[in-house]
DNA sequence: TCTATTCTGTGCCTTGTCGC
DNA sequence: GCGACAAGGCACAGAATAGA
């Protein structure tokens, strides 16, 4: 076995290989809206896709309605089938304006164009089943396909191709086709006509692997060109019936299902990244990529999309500060620290308040340090259940909290008397002068002749006076001195009237 | 217990090779 | 040129497992 071939690239250098036109015309309805399927396996399991929305126009709210229906006996367009309409896309780009039916084209050079083998049979009967099938494949409008020409939203049920006839079959008018001929459906070609239309680069559709990666490139570049250049949300639900895919029960099955076509279009810096939003619906967030700018500025040069992209009051462009604040993100990092997985801790950050999940996390904290065993089997998922239904904390907590708030509002009142005390003594060591030095020293006088006495040694007059003098050369002289003298009469602790 | 994720298998398609 | 066949890829579904 050797390698597999890939889908047609645009950078393999092969001979013979015809000329691919940078730039496609493809039909905005048909870009915005969804046709083919997107994995074989879809397409032969479907038989209808439906995108329906409300919306509002002219005031009042309606119902728009987008069905393709396969043909009973050819099936679904498929994926393969899209690559052939894309490649009868680039021959119609190679042709002027306007258009006209039949388009005359050979199997041959489709098969160039999708870089197969052109000398196989099996090749040009897979070319003929695509187109056939494409073909009887029948669309439901309701409000959905714009027709830029009558400037309005229409009604009606056609098909993308309304005939093929192929070589030797009998034309419309009773000749013998000497060519494969294809004929436009009429809104489809008037559509073209009025330049409805959104230039793709075909090359660059052609080198994604991933159809989803490829229907994803031309409804975001149209998407895009919508917004501006700025991100682009769309809920999920509505990207399955765009694409269209098949919706998934489960987040994480929805982001695996579309991971790698992301992970194409961001290699190919179609996008830059593809963010998923859990709320309010899975939104997906495309932030456009260098590519996708490029496309948009060369467009806008060219002023060749003149479009009404907006067949609904759905996700617009939104600005970039959708990120969350500081304080959220830092609440979610710390959820996810704690085992909580990203999807749920954005989910708890966006629906409680910023108190509520603090509180329960310094629950959740105290818990784990006291190894508690309700935090021991599933810690993160305590923690989850704690916030959503705003647990009460335990007694224990309570009143370790209560003792160590006590001990907090001790030391605090101890500390604002240190500072009231040196505050006092300050004041008292400016103001020294103020009190004579007899006052000073008269109650250190007075404790010393009650104790002489009290010890049967009564001072005589001069005593005293000789100890008065004694205690006045004591005194301090410098203001140092003088703060430590006053520090004894202050003590440190404060008093019961303080406060 | 419910929900989400991961793993694995299925069905179908595409591609290349080989032989008639 | 054509058919048969094998290998590999892809989207999808369901079972098993992990997490909340």
């Amino acid at each position: 076995m050797t390698q597999k071939k890939s889908l047609p690239d645009s950078t393999d250098d092969k001979e013979e290989k015809l000329p691919i036109p940078t730039f496609i015309k493809s039909e905005v309805n048909f870009v915005r809206l969804p046709f083919f399927a997107l994995s074989r396996k879809d397409s032969s399991n479907r038989t209808e896709t439906e995108y329906r929305e409300s919306t509002e126009r002219d005031g009042k709210r309606i119902e728009i309605l987008w069905t393709v229906t396969a043909n009973a006996k050819f099936g679904y367009p498929t994926p393969f089938d899209k690559k052939v309409h894309k490649a009868i896309e680039s021959i119609i780009s190679r042709k002027g304006l306007p258009i006209k039916n039949p388009i005359d084209f050979s199997i041959y050079e489709i098969c160039k164009l999708l870089n197969i083998d052109a000398d196989s049979g099996r090749n040009y009967e897979m070319v003929k089943n695509a187109l056939i099938r494409t073909s009887f494949a029948g669309i439901q409008s309701k409000g959905t396909f714009y027709s830029k020409n009558d400037k309005r939203w229409i009604e009606d049920a056609f098909h993308l191709y309304d005939r093929i006839v192929f070589i030797g079959e009998t034309l419309p008018d009773g000749s013998i086709a000497e060519s494969n001929y294809l004929f436009l459906s009429d809104w489809y070609l008037k559509s073209l006509n009025s330049f409805y239309i959104k230039p793709l680069d075909y090359g660059f559709f052609l080198s994604l692997k991933s159809n989803i990666a490829g229907r994803l490139y031309e409804f975001l570049s149209l998407q895009f060109y919508g917004t501006g250049g700025k991100p682009y949300s769309i809920d999920y639900h509505k990207l399955c019936q765009v694409l269209p895919i098949v919706e998934q029960k489960y987040l994480s099955k929805a982001i695996q299902n579309l991971e790698s076509a992301h992970e194409e279009l961001i290699k190919k810096n179609f996008i830059s990244k593809a963010e998923w939003c859990e709320k309010p619906n899975w939104t997906i967030v495309y932030y456009p990529g260098k590519k996708a700018k490029e496309e948009l500025k060369s467009a806008e040069t060219e002023n060749q999309l003149k479009v009404e992209l907006s067949i609904s009051d759905g996700k617009q462009a939104i600005d970039s500060e959708i990120e969350l604040s500081q304080d959220k993100s830092e609440i979610i990092e710390n959820l996810i620290q704690k085992g909580i997985a990203k999807t749920t801790a954005i989910r708890l950050a966006n629906n409680y308040s910023d108190d509520r999940l603090r509180r329960q996390i310094n629950i959740f904290d105290w818990l784990v340090r006291n190894k508690s065993p309700l935090v021991e089997k599933n810690p993160a998922g305590f923690l989850r259940k704690s916030i959503e239904e705003d647990y009460q904390p335990p007694k224990e907590y309570l009143d370790q909290r209560d003792k160590e708030a006590k001990e907090q509002k001790g030391k605090d009142r101890q500390e604002r008397w240190l500072k009231r005390r040196e505050k006092l003594i300050r004041q008292e060591v400016a103001n020294w002068d103020q009190v004579s030095l007899e006052e000073r020293i008269k109650g250190r006088l007075n404790f010393w002749i009650i104790s002489e006495t009290m010890n049967n040694r009564t001072p005589t007059s001069e005593q005293i006076e000789i100890k008065k003098k004694e205690l006045i050369d004591c005194l301090p002289k410098t203001d140092d001195e003088k703060f430590e003298y006053l520090s004894q009469k202050y003590l440190e602790l404060p008093p019961d009237d303080f406060e």
